[in-house]
RNA sequence: GCCCUCGUAGCUCAGGUGGACAGAGCGACCGCCUCCUAAGCGGUAGGCCGCAGGUUCGAAUCCUGCCGGGGGCACCA
């Protein structure tokens, strides 16, 4: 879906606009681009330039007497909404703006509305395919595959705001050993022998043994068990409103000819030779330290093809076959010594290995050392939400980076879930609603727009409001090139934390209120509800009307 | 040893493609409900932004080194 047409030219280019005229007519050859951001300080203006900072020396200037210069230029042609503008510290020029800048910020954001407002299209219709979770089927999913699937989830959800057209895959490892040690577990436990040299000691796999009736047959118990395991996986992904397009399976690729093709095509690159029995890449040609690496064993290592192989001949499939322009694979850091080999593998099929993006997610752990009621060391995913809700599961996995390595103290987080941010942005959503409800109570309609005067709206708090609602196109488009969905929960937190203050300060009904504040506020309250809306659904949150 | 990543307030973390006196939540302390949900609001206390150099008009942010935490360097998946 494109984005719509803004109703105003942004107000950013307006700016910019002046100030290109601005350097013109003081003699100063004007940037490729030109700086302009939101001062942290209030007093700082609305927006804020470094231009004369940046260019004093090459006009043979100090600072601040060319952005004097610029400033007495910009005042003899000021653009639409400026009320002043001033230098400022070592040589700023600051953007005061009056509030009607941000009345049509609220024009903006109600018109286009949820589907449409910090909508892009940079992503061109470009396919893209997000990869996470891949957990093996070999029991539940836990915590941290929560954490990382969250994560996925939510830049899918960004980048498909942004234009991409994009497909959630889930690979699924029921192939080889993995499966035939499940098996194993299984019969082990249907028999009540105890359990194989790194079998699954799960009580879900001890569940799952005491329920299979089929033949005693390692293969078969496995593959049994896997699907039926699989199929938790995806109850417990649901549970966090989270769905997948692709579950793809491994086998159907290490027993198709899959693999043999992709060698075949592989030793187009001329980089692939064989050595003491086994087939080898040389993954160095394209930037892999390792230098080369075994793609199918020797005899005497039993001459199967390794990970690697079916891992490229997967990516291959991805590429090649199924056609998508990029791939974001989301992986722990306990996989990161893949990442060369594979865009080395890649890069040797001729695709672009920049089209194969790996995103590193740092290692989840838990800090109490009494982790579960079942046996095993990881706590199940559908224990926890159960316990506090999807919705403070998804946002504690989404505040932070996943650049950093979180330390889970599950005790405190089911005592603190009430004090979770959720709450905070959601209640911020329900006043909301309650305030509509209200109104209709009241018999208070909110005229159209059009026929609503918003210049009451001058209030600090209502201003701080708008002010945030129009930061959103921005950080959405920066959440999404960064690959940082956790920049929209503190842009959501931030808005709620807006609207709280207005909330307070504000009453939008009321006999004191006169009838054009209450129109002015109901409009400014509803461009909150979207911009809410907006950020909780990328965030995969509810938006709920009463809590 | 080499590579990746992190080190910001008591705790959990934002900020990091350089900018103007360092932010939030929780915790602590003090206030605020005859009024649209107090799951809320306001205020106070709390930080040589790991350490040391360098680049720059300007560094939490970039570079180098060191210290500390996590992860990775298989003919394993």
């Amino acid at each position: 879906m494109p984005p719509p047409t803004p109703v105003t030219p942004m107000i950013r280019d307006v700016l910019e606009a002046s100030l290109r005229s601005a350097l013109d007519s003081v003699g100063v050859q004007p940037p490729e681009t030109i700086e302009l951001e939101r001062p942290a300080r209030r007093e700082h203006g609305d927006w804020s330039t470094n231009v004369a900072l940046a260019l004093a020396k090459a006009a043979g200037t100090n600072p601040r007497e060319l952005a004097t210069r610029l400033v007495a230029a910009l005042e003899a042609d000021p653009p639409r909404h400026v009320e002043r503008v001033e230098v400022a510290g070592p040589g700023f020029v600051n953007f005061h703006l009056a509030p009607t800048w941000l009345h049509e910020v609220l024009t903006e954001v109600v018109t286009q509305g949820e589907e449409g407002y910090a909508r892009h299209d940079f992503g061109n219709g470009e396919r893209v395919q997000v990869e996470f979770v891949s957990a093996n089927p070999t029991g539940p999913i836990h915590v941290g595959n929560g954490w990382f699937a969250s994560y996925g989830d939510s830049l899918g959800r960004l980048l498909e705001r942004c234009g991409y057209e994009v497909t959630r895959e889930y690979y699924v490892n029921d192939t080889g050993g993995q499966i035939r040690r499940l098996g194993e577990s299984v019969l082990a436990r249907r028999a009540g022998r105890p359990l194989p040299e790194g079998g699954y000691p799960s009580g879900f796999v001890k569940g799952l043994a005491s329920a299979y009736d089929g033949p005693e047959d390692v293969e078969q118990a496995g593959r049994w068990a896997a699907e039926h395991i699989l199929r938790f996986i995806k109850v417990q992904l649901e549970a966090i409103n989270i769905h997948f397009d692709e579950w793809f399976s491994q086998a159907s690729i290490e027993e198709s000819e899959a693999v043999e093709e992709t060698i075949e095509e592989l030793r187009k690159s001329g980089l692939v030779w064989e050595e003491d029995g086994a087939i080898w890449l040389d993954t160095g040609a394209h930037g892999d330290p390792r230098g080369k690496r075994v793609l199918r064993k020797s005899p005497e290592q039993g001459g199967d093809y390794t990970y690697l192989a079916g891992d490229i001949a997967y990516h291959r499939n991805k590429f090649l076959i199924r056609g998508f322009d990029r791939v974001i694979n989301v992986w722990g850091a306990d996989h990161q010594g893949q990442v060369a080999s594979l865009k080395a593998g890649v890069a040797a099929l001729g695709v672009d290995k920049d089209r194969l993006e790996v995103r590193i997610g740092q290692m989840v752990s838990l800090s109490s050392g009494r982790i579960g009621k079942r046996l095993g060391n990881a706590v199940d995913l559908d224990d926890l939400v159960e316990d506090v809700g999807p919705d403070v599961m998804r946002v504690l996995s989404l505040v932070a980076s996943i650049d950093q390595a979180p330390t889970i103290d599950l005790e405190k987080v089911r005592a603190d879930s009430k004090e979770s941010p959720v709450y905070y942005v959601q209640y911020a959503h329900a006043r909301i609603h309650s305030i509509g409800k209200r109104a209709s109570e009241l018999g208070v309609t909110r005229a159209p727009l059009d026929e609503v005067d918003l210049s009451p709206l001058t209030h600090e708090r209502e201003l701080e409001v708008l002010r945030t609602l129009s930061t959103l196109p921005e950080v959405v488009e920066l959440a999404c090139v960064e690959r940082a969905p956790h920049k929209v929960t503190a842009w959501v937190r931030e808005l709620a934390d807006r609207f709280h203050s207005f909330y307070h300060d504000c009453r939008v009904l009321g006999d004191d209120v006169p009838p054009a504040t209450t129109q002015a506020r109901l409009w400014l309250v509803e461009a909150t509800r979207v911009g809410l809306a907006i950020g909780l659904d990328l965030l995969g949150v509810a938006a709920p009307e009463s809590m």
